[in-house]
RNA sequence: GUGGGCGUAGCUCAGUCGGUUAGAGCACCAGGUUGUGGUCCUGGGGGUCGGGGGUUCGAAUCCCCUCGCCCACCCCA
């Protein structure tokens, strides 16, 4: 096949089959925001560049999509938050709160495909803006869960890994980084690659007098070693029994416990995610399997509005994902069938039949039915074949016998039985 | 970025020690005379054998280059 006739590498086309697995995976997603009583918004696809860029070494902002038209610098988004953020900004003043908001986006990364990576990908989205305490990241993580359930994931099949960057800063700083506070950041995008390169190789980043963080040997050690700990009662060791994180995510625990999802939450210091924007809990979840990337992942970022530039608002978000819960699905089975949807054909032998056949159709779909009238001067032979093909229920014969006596003639294509339906005038 | 595998019809593939007009199944289209589908029968369209160059009397087949896809590694949300 000629090359241009492709779609760009790592983009994809939908062709109907596929994206009624799309629509079908969507209209859950929305399904179960709005039972959270969540609102939908959308943003701009392109936003202008400099609302991406951070410095903190991030992968996601080397691979913007990036472009320059008449002076100004655009890009695509690769994420949701951002724009969001700019949203709940502009109306910070009169927005009810917390906000709820939920999107379903596209967005855009150029890198290097591997399964279940691909430069474009849509993703749902939630946050919860202007709520401080915990118990927004419960209900996101309550509504994930009820997602997965709504899928026909099997329960054991995902299992959700949760940390806090507060307790792994207020760790740090009472040890290897009381001096420079500044490091965390880029160094939580360090640590976030330990799963992906190993410690020897996070030790040797954390290290690196070319990098940003730039501990000394030993105290990186020791962080590696924190990230090892599984525990919450010895990962807090080194804090106050009062200190703020650790009886959050206690707390969590409870509130996760009366969603009934506890027990597919683990804690897991090694958890951080890869975005300078977290501040608070942090949580991806994963196949228990281990066959495939992260299904979805998110946190919280109590400082983004104010990096930037608008006021103090607590916030905590997802974003979830459509290629590796796909693939998920397709792994286990679980993808449903189907099938194209029509409720009837309707089918005039000539064009003396025509127009009654169009008022027919038209008065089927006034019903709300869906209806596929035939176009050409078929043969009856081929519109019962082509119909039956397509899924649909009926097919509305209109000849000029049914004309004179002002019915349709009504085949069921299940059980080939016929009768009469009469012709709107 | 490195290594390996693979590109032949819309799809899945066969064909390759170089040799007439390149094949099958499925799909598609058309027939099997009157206004009745899924089956069946018959027929048909469709391929610059990924692209370019080379060797040769002759290349899908051999050589070089290139593009694309897949897997692993590398890199990383």
């Amino acid at each position: 096949m000629a090359q241009k006739l492709q779609p760009p590498r790592g983009t994809r086309d939908f062709y109907p089959e596929e994206l009624r697995v799309r629509s079908w995976l969507f209209a859950h997603f929305r399904a179960v925001a709005d039972g959270f009583g969540f609102e939908e918004v959308d943003a701009p696809v392109v936003e202008h560049e400099e609302l991406f860029t951070r410095k903190a070494g991030e992968e996601i902002v080397e691979q913007l999509y990036h472009f320059e038209l008449h002076g100004r610098r655009l890009a695509l988004r690769p994420e949701m938050t951002p724009s969001i953020a700019r949203m709940v900004m502009a109306r910070a003043g009169s927005l009810p709160l917390p906000a709820r908001w939920f999107a379903l986006t596209q967005n855009w990364r150029y890198e290097r495909m591997t399964r279940g990576r691909r430069r474009e990908h849509y993703q749902w989205n939630m946050d919860v803006w202007g709520e401080p305490r915990i118990t927004a990241e419960a209900e996101l993580i309550g509504a994930i869960f009820a997602l997965l359930d709504r899928l026909g994931v099997p329960r054991d099949a995902v299992r959700m890994r949760l940390s806090s960057r507060a307790l792994l800063e207020e760790t740090l700083r009472a040890g290897v980084l009381a001096r420079r506070p500044e490091a965390f950041a880029p160094l939580c995008v360090v640590i976030d690659k330990l799963d992906k390169i190993g410690a020897d190789a996070v030790v040797d980043l954390l290290t690196d007098p070319q990098g940003k963080v730039q501990l000394a040997r030993p105290d990186a050690q020791q962080v590696v070693d924190w990230l090892g700990l599984r525990d919450l009662e010895t990962a807090a060791e080194g804090l106050a029994a009062d200190a703020a994180p650790r009886a959050q995510l206690a707390e969590l625990f409870d509130w996760l416990d009366a969603y009934g999802v506890a027990d597919r939450v683990e804690f897991d210091t090694s958890i951080v995610r890869g975005l300078a924007y977290y501040t608070g809990t942090v949580f991806e979840a994963f196949d228990t399997a281990r066959n495939l990337r992260a299904i979805c992942g998110g946190g919280r970022y109590d400082r983004l509005l104010q990096t930037l530039g608008g006021p103090a608002l607590p916030a905590v978000g997802f974003g979830f994902g459509d290629v590796v819960i796909l693939e998920l699905l397709q792994d286990l089975g679980s993808l449903p069938e189907l099938p194209r949807e029509l409720d009837a054909v309707v089918f005039a032998f000539g064009d003396a039949e025509r127009p009654a056949a169009i008022r027919l159709a038209a008065q089927l779909r006034g019903a709300g039915e869906r209806v596929e009238l035939v176009l050409a001067n078929a043969k009856l032979k081929r519109v019962l074949a082509d119909a039956s093909r397509s899924g649909a229920l009926r097919v509305y014969l209109v000849g000029p016998d049914e004309v004179t006596h002002g019915e349709a003639l009504v085949r069921d294509l299940a059980s080939g039985e016929q009768s009469r339906h009469p012709l709107p005038v």
